[in-house]
DNA sequence: AAGATCGACAACCGCAGGGAT
DNA sequence: TATCCCTGCGGTTGTCGATCT
């Protein structure tokens, strides 16, 4: 019998999404949700298994998502965690809002672990690692500043270097982005930035600042030309933007 | 300047769990 | 209970930019 395979492996794409699929799965998404993982390439028009979908959503494209890199206090509640749970990456990822288990996982095998190793501390038993010419003592070593998870969260909601505050929403000014009027109705196939989108400028009100992601499904906004637009174009827009900015990264260090 | 190497992170793969029938 | 299907999880690989030689 075997399990059948997640999608038909023939001609589906693979490999770095194109900014132009993000597009197409953003705009489904919002519009629609996802009944259905499998469904969502075909009724969104990408040549990507349904899996690969999922895994793109949650991992980059979710509205939630925190970006850059893990604050100090975030990344001693991953060790604490990570002493707790061992590789329980979304059990760990959990407990820190907007991040995901994958950025989680990576972020151990590329920074922690080695800072754990430059410690001296094995970054698997979280015990200090013996070394050949000392012979083991006892030393206690805790690389924990927590005593619990719960402990841990506490600390997390109460630091002042990390609280869920710090998580981007998607502010309605920031997704009105730069919008040259004065080339809208000329060509700009000239343009150095040929990806560059054009969205509408938009006026939210307050209330929607709080909204989430299944408020703007469906929803259309107005517009200066008056065609309504959807929401997700314009967070599609700030997404993208999001994204193609490195800035970001250095304003959290 | 060019090739080699390294590091960071995005994406893939296979398996397990759980709900539906 | 057995089987199917879907989703989530964790390990691994691939890609690409940065740095080194």
């Amino acid at each position: 019998m075997g399990r059948q395979p997640c999608c038909d492996k023939v001609g589906l794409k693979k490999g770095p999404w194109t900014a132009e699929e993000d597009k197409k799965l953003i705009n489904f998404i919002l519009n629609n949700g996802h009944c259905c993982w499998r469904a969502v390439p075909k009724l969104a028009g990408l040549l990507r298994c349904g899996k690969s979908c999922r895994l793109r959503w949650t991992n980059y494209l979710r509205p939630d998502l925190k970006r850059g890199l893990l604050s100090e206090s975030e990344e001693k509640l991953v060790i604490d965690l990570h002493a707790q749970l061992g590789n329980r990456w979304s059990k760990i990822a959990s407990h820190l809002p907007g991040r995901t288990d994958n950025e989680i996982k990576n972020h151990w095998n590329t920074h922690i672990k080695k800072k754990l190793r430059k410690m001296g501390i094995d970054p698997l038993t979280h015990e200090p690692i013996p070394t050949m010419e000392e012979p083991q003592q006892p030393v206690e070593i805790n690389t924990s500043p927590f005593e619990s998870i719960e402990a841990a969260d506490q600390f997390l909601n109460k630091s002042p270097a990390f609280c869920t505050d710090e998580v981007p929403m998607i502010l309605p000014d920031e997704i009105i982005v730069a919008y040259d009027e004065s080339s809208s109705s000329s060509s700009s196939s000239t343009s150095s930035k040929p990806e560059e989108i054009k969205v509408p400028c938009i006026e939210w009100m307050e209330s929607m600042y709080f909204w989430g992601l299944d408020d703007l499904i469906g929803l259309e906004l107005p517009t200066e030309d008056g065609d309504p637009k959807l929401a997700s174009d314009a967070y599609i827009q700030y997404q993208r933007e999001t994204m193609d900015q490195e800035s970001w990264k250095f304003e959290l260090m």
